[in-house]
Parts: structure tokens; sequence; C-alpha cells
DNA sequence: TTACATGCAAACGGTTTGCACCCGG
DNA sequence: CCGGGTGCAAACCGTTTGCATGTAA
């Protein structure tokens, strides 16, 4: 369970599993998909949970430091996540139109960019694929 | 040349082709690799050429649009670029010791990027793939 | 001549930080 | 009790913008 990973990464660290880290993390587990930060915020203000923007902006890059989140780019301006808890790494078909994320997996994907990377003496630590471009809804409409 | 094909988008787009948008171009293309806005602006202060801030900064996105010069994400917290006249579409290894950027393009990785998107019905327009880790050199010093 | 561009400096806005108080271990 | 954590608001800093002036076509 995702709660049990954090605290052990923590308490490696050091650190101290605060009910505000409690509850940033639980509410990134409670839905599935990339939010944004404000978005995550203003989910939590309406559950009553009580957590500042800076605790926030403060706990994302623990989970992104334990492999419990990653991040999502280039969506928009700011910074999106998703958590890894359930489906591991995948890459991302971002629609440039309505902004819906598609996520995918591919083994040979995977495989082929251990090579390139073999290739170049290079020691691939993560990698981040993003394809933009119009999803089925919104191509057909696109100009 | 660049140059015309600026020149021939910016008329189309019924803009116009002004001696600061000529120096940003040159600059750009005046030496390879990536670079950010910042590191330009410096070398053409460094050259005598007088170009402001604002305006470098809205030139890139014509030359963006243009397709002259691609962004590479997440080297650092601003945006880099790299132009791409000579070379075309290429995917990048960003060193997270050293910020070496290593350019490499796979025919391989392309025609497998697009078989995903036909399968998800999406339009591919632009793609983008990091790979992050560690170069050959801070490999072996890696922690 | 007339849009569009430029330079400057101010405004923006997401993220980070300093600080006084709080609390988990 | 102590060292890390929190909330708040201010500071940061890369990027965008308003405006008066300049200039390509």
């Amino acid at each position: 369970m995702e709660e049990k990973i954090f605290k052990e990464f923590l308490e490696k660290k050091g650190l101290k599993f605060t009910k505000e880290r409690a509850s940033v993390l639980k509410e990134v587990f409670s839905n599935h998909g990339h939010f944004d930060l404000d978005a995550l915020l203003i989910k939590m203000r309406r559950k009553g949970i009580r957590v500042s923007k800076a605790s926030i902006y403060r706990t994302l890059p623990l989970l992104l430091e334990c492999g419990l989140v990653e991040q999502v780019e280039k969506v928009d301006k700011h910074a999106h996540y998703e958590h890894t808890f359930g489906h591991g790494h995948h890459d991302h078909l971002i629609c440039i139109k309505c902004g819906k994320v598609i996520s995918l997996f591919s083994e040979k994907l995977e495989k082929l960019q251990e090579s390139l990377c073999k290739k170049e003496k290079f020691k691939c630590i993560t990698h981040t694929l993003e394809i933009r471009g119009y999803c089925e809804r919104c191509g057909s409409s696109a100009r």
C-alpha cells in the first residue's frame, strides 16, 4: 500500500509522517489520472481537509523522490502529476485541443529506449515520452 | 536557407522581418546545440548586437511556429531551445549531473510511435522523448 | 503612411522561502 | 523535549504586457 511505502521512505530519511503529508498522499491516490497542484488543493478544501499550498509544494517532491508520483510535462504552464501506484511507468498522448491525456505503455518502446541508451553509454534513470496532437474526438474538428 | 523560410513565414502572416528578428535568427543558427534565452541574450550583447529580452521572448514563439526551432524540456527550470535546420526532429538524453544534452534520432523509434498513435486513433503533431540519467562521464562517478 | 515592432519597466503568476508557532517521535 | 513541519505572506524569477516611440513595407 502506498502509505506504507511513503512512511518507510520518510523514516529512512529521518522525516516525519505528518497528517498533512498523509492527506496529500491520500488525495493524490484517491483519483486516477493526472492533476495539478491547484486542482488538488481545491478538491481537498472542498472535502474540508485543511492544508496549505506550501505544504503541497513541499510534499510533492517527496512523492516524486520515492516514486509514488510522476510528473507529466507540458500540459500547460504549470506542473502536472499523477500517481504511479498500480500502473507503473507509462507515456502520454496529450491532446493540444481539449487537453485530454491518454496514457499508454509499450514494452517494445521501453526496450528500444534501453538499447538506444546502451549505444550512447548512457545510464538511463527516467524518461518521458510525450506525443502532442489531436485525440480522436478533436481530430475530426481540428483546423 | 533558414532566413528565407522565416521571411516567407512572416510574410504569410503579415508580419515584418525586422533587424531584431534577423539577428535573433542569425544568432540561434550560429551555434549548434541547445540554448536558453538568457545565454542567447548574453552572447548577442557580447557581440554588440542590441536586442531587448522582450524581443527575444517575442521572436522565439515565431521560430517555433515555423518549425525552425524546437523546445527542449526540463533541462532546468527555464525553457531551452535548439534550431532544427540541418538535423530535423530528434530526441534527447539529458545528463542529470552535468546537464549535457545528447541528441539522437532513431527511425525505428519514430515508426514505433506512429504505430502507437494509430492504435489510439490519435493524430500526432509533435512529440518529445527525453531520457534523463547519467552520461558516460558522469555515470562512473554517480552516487 | 500605417500597422506592426521595439524597449523599457511594470505586472503576472507559479513556486520558493523566512519566520513564528506547532507537533511527531 | 527537539528537530523537523506547517501556515502565512512576502520574496523570487522567468515570462508577459502596456505604452510611447520607431520602422518595414
